[in-house]
DNA sequence: ATTTGTTTACGAAAATATTCGTAGATCAAT
DNA sequence: ATTGATCTACGAATATTTTCGTAAACAAAT
């Protein structure tokens, strides 16, 4: 129970989420840019968006230069596990194995990311022995 | 481009989804009874959820008798499939691979299915060496 | 044939999410 | 100090999603 994440991210607001954790930190500009690529809205959306996720304690921000700077105030591996749990339980029948397979067959993976996989799955037979 | 699919469905018409995936087919009355178990909302909220959903291509129904019988009328798996490469993209940075080793770590999997997802892998990297 | 319970249809309210216009602040360059 | 570009704040319009009240149809039981 750290920081505020009892609020689920919209739609939108993933998107920009997913922007700073790429980024680490950025302007509304500097977001927006990227944003435009995929979308078509007008900059004083996104800084509304932003806004209000700072509200929320989406995101926190640096109010010391007339610029602010954003950054993500929730973790990725949080916002992933919650939404993969969702996503497993409504969709994939409570199967997470299910939802694995679904994503290794249609997502062509090289063969590192394979072996990576593979490496993984060893890890945790390990750890079950235990 | 068979039915109509190019309508994302929402949250609480995925949850109708889910069910009716597993029962196969069903009334409103019964498709009410379990979503009520995790949610609580009105009969005739959920009627009219479905009736909308009819309207959009997501449900097929038979009207032949008095109280209509629902089933859905897009495939899980290409629903899965949708729901997958969007959260990849906008969640996982665009890597599958991350996504499964988070869904593999956080969510116990016996191991059968682990071996089934060995058997699986193994699968994928016999189709790439042809 | 009237009552009772269950169903669909419809419309509209309520709640949420998204979009953008406008005004005022700030700063750099003229 | 005026202009121009860029930024934030704010409020409100739009759009979308979710919710439910009410009425009419229907069937089974009294």
């Amino acid at each position: 129970m750290s920081t505020a994440k009892n609020n689920k991210p919209t739609e939108s607001e993933l998107e920009i989420l997913g922007i700073l954790w790429e980024k680490g930190a950025g302007t509304v500009r500097e977001v927006h840019e990227v944003l435009e690529k995929s979308k078509d809205a007008g900059y004083t959306t996104t800084l509304k968006l932003m806004q209000i996720m700072h509200e929320k304690g989406l995101l926190k921000r640096d109010t010391s230069s007339k610029t602010h700077v954003y950054e993500a105030a929730i973790s990725q591996e949080s916002t992933q596990q919650q939404l993969l749990t969702r996503m497993i339980d409504t969709v994939f029948n409570g199967s997470a194995t299910q939802l694995v397979m679904q994503a290794l067959g249609n997502h062509r993976s090289s063969q590192e990311e394979l072996d990576m996989i593979k490496q993984y799955l060893n890890t945790i037979e390990e750890q079950q022995k235990k």
